[in-house]
DNA sequence: TTTAGTTAGCGTATTTTTTACGTTTACTTT
DNA sequence: AAAGTAAACGTAAAAAATACGCTAACTAAA
């Protein structure tokens, strides 16, 4: 089957490992894919967005696209963190069987470019999901994936993980306006690590880039928070490089 | 010219910016590169290590490979920073020219993963530099290079600067032994900042993985400076998670 | 209406780290 | 022997991090 299938170049590929946080949870997104393989056997399971590139697209705008397929949102963050090159990384005759069948074309060797992103889950349209068979899974109970996704997700959690320490990216996850506990929470679940809330609001509250809002929570039984919000302009014209080093 | 030139698969590549620090400089390892265009124009100037992967080779050990015909060296460090992936990034006729000549295929669009490296200079074999036009050049006197090499040269620096300050991969740079100075101004190059030597001293003798050696050293005209080595298993068995965030 | 439960927010105290800087020691050169 | 220089030892102050108490402010239950 040579070059009869779907016009892509089908030896470099895009995944996308795409956070978001919902209901306390760090959560990934995650493709249902089920078939019956060619020996009668019927698959079910997951694995992570991606795709082929088309033959003269730029990986960036690949995975790009692939966000947008499945979320309906265009110019979400997206970062490159690790490509995958070893030859015989797609070994499993089913996996590869999926493949030749999805792609149309006889699927060798395939060296991937792999992006995290990070998403506020209430911004997408969760028609494109339910459309491509996408569902949010927490971080911490993914099940066994198809490829090497699950190798591919906690490297990606690392990134991030690295990422988050040194700049603040988790306001992408965030709402347009959320509350000191839940920017708390969110570097928690990420972190992996439990934060003294006095402490922190203490801590994030000393940058300018965090704006208080007159609004305060609703419907709570206890003391309502107030809402703030994240000045992006104030923080790239405040950015200060960490000059610091761990030893 | 179709499949008759190098048994190379001719749209992918590694890029390697391949750091040493000597004479109190980061420098990086670039090529020489002369030849004469079909215009008859000769060319002089300076590229990345690098190469088209063979048909069958890991990314990975396609990098190695690099670095070892560079250096005559095995098991480098060696870190993937990032992936190129823009369609149109060789667009200058001399470059593509110059492409198709060395490799002896038609080279259109080329997907680059890019890695940094860590050397000690002096553990090279400059016979294998020699022999590939390869020569030391000081990180702030980097001349304009061929193709996107600059800018992953800055790219490369940045991630070298982010991973220095969360691991302590410097050690990577220096030789077997080497003074707290040493170390200091490797820092203070890469970091691109003035670190106090009382505080530095105080701050690196904290951990357990800097082993103070008997030696000093001699014939400096000043008090002579302990050696110390890096213990790596100490450093792995104590290895701490950096949980601090900055904000 | 009062009470209970819960979290937000304000705060103090202590510890740790960072920063700034002085001084003595120990070598080579003059 | 003196001078010059950097290593090493050190103190002091400031800043940041950590630990934790307590009051305020809401809803729900009694």
């Amino acid at each position: 089957m040579n070059q009869s299938g779907r016009n892509i170049n089908p030896h470099i590929s895009v995944d996308c490992v795409i956070f978001g946080f919902s209901t306390n949870q760090l959560k990934v997104l995650l493709i249902r894919r089920a078939f019956t393989e060619s020996s009668g056997k019927h698959i079910n399971d997951h694995k992570l967005p991606g795709d082929f590139i088309t033959l003269n697209e730029d990986l960036d705008l690949a995975a790009s696209r692939t966000l947008e397929e499945l979320t309906g949102l265009k110019d979400i963050y997206l970062q490159q963190f690790i490509f995958l090159g070893k030859p015989d990384r797609i070994s499993n005759p089913m996996d590869i069987e999926w493949l030749n069948a999805t792609t149309g074309h006889k699927i060798q060797r395939v060296v991937t470019a792999a992006y995290f992103s990070l998403i506020n889950i209430t911004d997408t349209n969760s028609a494109f999901a339910i459309k491509n068979n996408a569902t949010w899974i927490d971080v911490k109970q993914v099940p066994n994936l198809a490829f090497d996704h699950g190798t591919i997700i906690c490297t990606g959690l690392a990134h991030l993980q690295l990422a988050l320490r040194n700049e603040p990216i988790g306001f992408e996850l965030l709402p347009e306006k959320f509350t000191i506990r839940e920017l708390q929470t969110l570097y928690e679940v990420i972190l992996d690590c439990t934060l003294d809330n006095r402490n922190f609001r203490k801590k994030i509250l000393k940058s300018s880039y965090l704006v208080q809002l007159e609004e305060k929570q609703r419907g709570v039984a206890h003391k309502p928070a107030y809402y703030y919000s994240f000045d992006r302009k104030i923080y790239e014209k405040h950015k200060k490089e960490s000059l610091g080093f761990n030893f």
